[in-house]
DNA sequence: CATTAAAATGCACTCAGTGCAAACATTAAT
DNA sequence: ATTAATGTTTGCACTGAGTGCATTTTAATG
């Protein structure tokens, strides 16, 4: 019964426990990241994030599964808001556009400094760099989902799982083209618009 | 001097050192192979592969940097050989069909229960299955670059990049859906076929 | 056969990650 | 307030991947 009522009641007191558990984590983050930045992600061994974030090694597993996670775990939670904010789209918009603009609204609220810098340490790991790619595709998948709850008609689905993947794509080719451009009056912004207007001029 | 010989005489004696040393390394793979599928990948470590391929645990990294690295080995010549043929292709067929008509032809070649195997395999592990999905956004650089040498109007350079994502996007959903699908009568080709009728119908 | 360079090996080490059981803190119930 | 139940932290010992280094083995060449 305690269970139901936990996950109606999700806006809720939130316990002793459960804010330590969330300020923990984020501490930890938070440290990590620093390291990274100051020493290299190889630089920067488990023992000392633990140290630094005022835990014991084994207890660091108790927040992430691994070293990897803890850059992941921020991006998650960005783009699970992303993908709330789709599904509150009316299905009378052209699902591309919808998509193109929550991805520059999206964008625009970021630190590109920051934006760049994790990007830069993601290159130092291949099994960074890796889950990194990987996390698009898992967002490919979350992102047809969404869709396919907003334009509902089933003779949609194919041509819906295709745009999930173009709309990704177009991204990830976007933010590419930002971070080699040498440009630094070009706006992230400005390249998503370019790529999604690519993929328009071929639809 | 010797040097410059080598490489222009590429198809050439080949000396004993290297015909064994890539004999030791498709040995390696194929021993691993075997062992993944009949202990799992967890279940198999490096000492028993070593010990099973006849050489020591320290030996095996100079064939391979990890051990993710046995099954992508696999991957990688696969697709090169495919690129190749891109770049013998015509500039007059549309460059969609020649993808498509040369990733179905790949495809034929292969052996779907080994696919699947691998494939499987892949799930096993996370940081396998990150390496995969990476494996497929190198392969869209590579096949943008082959894609530029053969139709070489700069201003196609854009579509020519999107293009190249479209592509290996649709081989991963038809192969997601090869995979799900539960009519074994359909082929993975013709799943290709589905997915790229599926972009032309938008393009 | 002697020389030289590449390849294989053993050894000792670092670090990520896991299982387990003991200690500790939090919460709810009596 | 005491207790019981439950969740969290920790230490310890272990496995397994991956690396650096010094040594030995093996193949190529004059």
């Amino acid at each position: 019964m305690s269970e139901i009522h936990t996950l109606l009641a999700s806006p809720q007191p939130e316990g002793a426990r459960e804010r330590k558990r969330r300020e923990t984590r984020q501490r930890i983050a938070e440290v990590a990241l620093r390291l990274f930045l100051a020493q290299g992600y190889h630089g920067t061994t488990l023992d000392v994030i633990a140290e630094e974030a005022g835990i014991s090694r084994r207890t660091f597993f108790s927040y992430f599964k691994s070293k990897d996670d803890i850059i992941m775990f921020g991006l998650e939670a960005d783009w699970a808001s992303m993908i709330d904010d789709l599904l509150k789209t009316s299905p009378d918009v052209a699902p591309i556009n919808a998509i193109r603009d929550l991805m520059v609204r999206r964008i625009e609220r970021h630190n590109t400094a920051q934006m760049q810098a994790i990007d830069k340490l993601m290159l130092s790991s291949e099994s960074l760099l890796a889950r990194k790619q990987s996390f698009y595709i898992k967002q490919e998948q979350l992102l047809f989902s969404a869709l396919c709850e907003v334009w509902r008609q089933p003779e949609r689905r194919p041509a819906l799982r295709m745009l999930a993947m173009m709309s990704i794509g177009a991204m990830r080719i976007a933010l590419q083209a930002w971070r080699e451009s040498t440009d630094p009056n070009k706006t992230v912004s400005s390249f998503i618009l370019d790529a999604f207007n690519c993929v328009r001029a071929e639809l």
